[in-house]
DNA sequence: TTGAAAGCGCTAACAG
DNA sequence: CTGTTAGCGCTTTCAA
């Protein structure tokens, strides 16, 4: 390992010049400067990031806490994150929770010994007791809110992107609409949920509690949670569903097939998040698309500035997309002509 | 911050001796370490890591470098590798080098900083080079090697993959079967060629190379490559295609769809890498299964094997399974009784 | 079994 | 503009 103190030496300096030249130029002579650069390219020389961070009470990193890095929408995230923080010299401590408030709580111990100089989460529903741990240090919370008061967080307008399918549903017909939600101690599904209700509200449909299931965001989740939905009796059973997260549509959509019932035929879905998946299955599925990738960029940005000393926005909501594809169609097939007449 | 000066204080004990209690409990006397163990505890106490790592020239941490993390493979390889070094104690620097040489330089610069014990990198074909910049440091590579001599790999059985795939094609009935390739320069993509060649050589068909084409791994890249394949005049177009990696799967099967061509009546496929897109979308595709996380969990065991002076297999291959679904159907579909008796 | 002291590599005060 | 000095928090001799 190449020291400092050995590219002072071949430069002929003190190692504190050395250090000047490396980290703040102009406050060198442009002579010495260059002999000190010059030295550490011959050198090789790779700054020790952890005896600098230790003289700096800081590293320069950035804590990043997902809840599910398998979930492409995370991943998304994650890449949004990285690269902005890569972009600005910061490295990324990566943590994955698997929504699970005890990894979480794991994560933010590991990190506080590294210093991290800023956290941006996704947030589980105990990071307001957790972050006790990591007092006094900037946090951006990412697609979901903790509740925290004063938190700065980066989401999407979950509200109006779940009344847009739900009312979109309501326009095809359909009175009996269900909806697959996530936990309800989470954000994301609280606000989901309630543009579901608006929807109704606004469409004069009923809000019937038993038509909304609760899932933990997972496949096996949206399976389950379908499943119980579309095996009600027939006059209950919801004609639509309107699903909460990308891996619960997939379930959903399982569970549909595996009752046999055709979409769009029988039923009608939307789901919550885009994904390739979403795209290229049969039919290829309505959604309600949200801007993943610049969502985590805008994070790190927003966390980035803080660190700046910048004013930043306490909150901000990027806008989500309505794309309709095939999963979704009126609640009675068009009558043919014909048909229509007896 | 709390520091171990602040817990040996409490603890009325000498900062070294509250370092042993903590790190090497064997060395303190029954009392004094639980004494020590109850004021870290009261305090809050979190070893700061810089400080150690500085002190003891090398952090528990681990360096792990994916060339896509948006890749759903990629990201499992991540998980695995993840949950292993978690469960022993140990930070993962995770970095992505979106398949650029010029990145994976730049995340093994960033890396040295941070002193890692270890690191599992998806090569680059520039891996070999830019290794050069962490000397002395014990290197797993994880799917693919880079040709260093000695390197330690864990991959899979691409080249008997490979021929599975590509003799159940032939076995279909298919006499022109192309192949879209990764680029060869990697190892899978030239193992996996050499399982395409060797079922070929097999089957008694002949090699063509106008039928292999090579892509970057990327959905457009298969996309691009399927195009080409499949637009070449009747008497040359292959019947059935074996693709090299899970994206390059998903852009084939767009470019089928996108020249009216229906799978598998009118090509068969089969991608190599399975995923939740391929087994739900219609057809669902025939794939060559990967462990991957279990490629993941197990680089990171022997990385910590490594580390931990004991000796480990040179390289590791890990089983494909093949998964048979409905991407691909025999050359002529099976005649009727009735039509094959005219 | 415990404590004193040194030092990992770096940077920030403070002189000069 | 540059060098000297001190110290970030920890672990590890060495000595008691």
């Amino acid at each position: 390992m190449i020291s400092l103190e050995d590219v002072a030496k071949l430069a002929q300096v003190s190692p504190a010049t050395a250090s000047r030249a490396l980290t703040r130029p102009e406050l060198v002579a442009e002579g010495t400067r260059e002999r000190v650069l010059e030295a550490a390219r011959t050198l090789g020389y790779q700054p020790n990031v952890l005896a600098r961070s230790l003289r700096q009470r800081g590293s320069r990193s950035l804590g990043l806490v997902v809840t599910d890095i398998l979930n492409p929408f995370h991943a998304m995230l994650a890449k949004g994150v990285q690269d902005v923080a890569e972009a600005q010299g910061y490295t990324v401590l990566m943590f994955n929770t698997d929504e699970e408030s005890a990894k979480e709580r794991r994560a933010f111990e590991t990190l506080r010994g590294h210093l991290p100089q800023g956290l941006i989460v996704v947030p589980t529903p105990a990071t307001h007791l957790n972050l006790k741990l990591l007092p006094n240090l900037p946090v951006i919370e990412l697609d979901r809110a903790s509740g925290r008061a004063g938190a700065h967080t980066v989401m999407v307008d979950n509200e109006v992107g779940a009344y847009r399918a739900v009312s979109h549903l309501a326009a095809l017909g359909h009175r009996r609409i269900g909806m697959i939600v996530g936990r309800l101690d989470i954000s994301t599904a609280v606000e989901r949920h309630e543009g579901y209700r608006r929807a109704l509200l606004d469409a004069g449909l009923p809000y019937r509690p038993e038509l909304v299931v609760p899932g933990n965001h997972r496949e096996a989740d949206g399976r389950a949670a379908a499943h119980a939905l579309l095996t009600l009796p027939p006059a209950e059973r919801p004609t639509a569903l309107f699903v909460g997260n990308n891996e619960m549509t997939v379930g959903a959509v399982l569970a549909a097939r595996e009752l046999g019932l055709r979409l769009p035929d029988d039923l009608s879905l939307i789901g919550f998040d885009d994904s390739r998946w979403a795209q290229t299955m049969t039919p290829a599925i309505t959604v309600v698309a949200q801007p993943a990738y610049d969502l985590g960029a805008l994070a790190c940005r927003t966390l980035l500035n803080l660190l700046g000393g910048q004013t930043v926005p306490q909150s901000v909501r990027l806008k989500t997309t309505f794309i309709e594809r095939d999963s979704a169609a009126p609640l009675t097939p068009q009558p043919s002509p014909l048909a229509g007449s007896r």
